[in-house]
DNA sequence: TCATTAAATTGTT
DNA sequence: AACAATTTAATGA
């Protein structure tokens, strides 16, 4: 278990841009940024809201998700603990294109869009890990098409759930979560009965602990791995 | 603190 | 999709 994150002081420290900040910078940025508490199944935002913030998660879990008219939902991906999204609405200036829901009971950190231009104009490591950010979410994107057209559901799941574990987009991610079998199956694009399959097929493999209401990792690479 | 009940989640068909 | 079993959370004595 990793030191647990509670405040946005921690998670500032905790996210890569923020080493090379002066102390102003820093300041600044503590001053500006508020803290918000929402409970499991709480909405963040909804698609369509205009986009007023980054966010990123001090600790907890979201899902970006979208329902169809017909009240069908699709998860697209987890972020959590340690994670900053929204950057892509911001740079575009749109309105958000997913709603935002809490999984679990989640501490969040809006950072103003003004405080997020400023950063923009003015520190260059901040750029470079918004790039670093972006390409790496492409690549999570391009391998979830890629794991969902070839790989089995085993894999899937597999791979889900080690997408939550990117050390890139969320450094701060302890080795246990808090994650129904049924939200795992919307993330992953499974039915809730394979991903109960699945995770027992994890387990005995030695990958992964089967907890009542969670899991906890045991081999990353394994996950990542898994199927190939 | 403990027992009872309801709700959520898991495991199986 | 439906059902039973299990775990957790909530309630009240």
């Amino acid at each position: 278990m990793q030191t647990p994150v509670n405040t946005l002081t921690e998670l500032l420290d905790a996210s890569l841009w923020t080493k090379s900040l002066s102390a102003e910078q820093r300041a600044r940025i503590e001053a500006e940024t508020v803290v918000k508490d929402v409970a499991a199944g709480a909405c963040v935002c909804r698609k369509g809201d205009p986009v007023e913030s980054w966010i990123g998660i001090v600790h907890g879990l979201v899902k970006m998700t979208s329902v169809s008219p017909e009240g069908k939902t699709t998860t697209f991906l987890g972020v959590a603990g340690g994670g900053w999204f929204g950057e892509g609405s911001l740079l575009k200036d749109q309105t958000r294109k997913y709603d935002i829901v809490a999984l679990r009971a989640t501490r969040l950190a809006f950072m103003p869009k003004a405080t997020f231009e400023w950063l923009l104009d003015t520190d260059i490591a901040f750029n470079r890990f918004l790039l670093v950010q972006l390409n790496e979410r492409l690549a999570q994107f391009i391998a979830m098409v890629e794991t969902q057209r070839l790989l089995e559901p085993d894999a899937r799941v597999a791979r889900s759930i080690a997408a939550l574990f990117n050390p890139v987009l969320y450094p701060a991610m302890a080795s246990q979560v808090q994650i129904s079998q049924e939200e795992i199956g919307y993330l992953s694009g499974v039915s809730r009965q394979r991903v109960n399959q699945a995770l027992h097929v994890l387990e005995s493999a030695g990958l992964l602990k089967v907890e009542y209401g969670g899991l906890s990792i045991l081999d990353l690479e394994g996950l990542r791995r898994f199927g190939t």
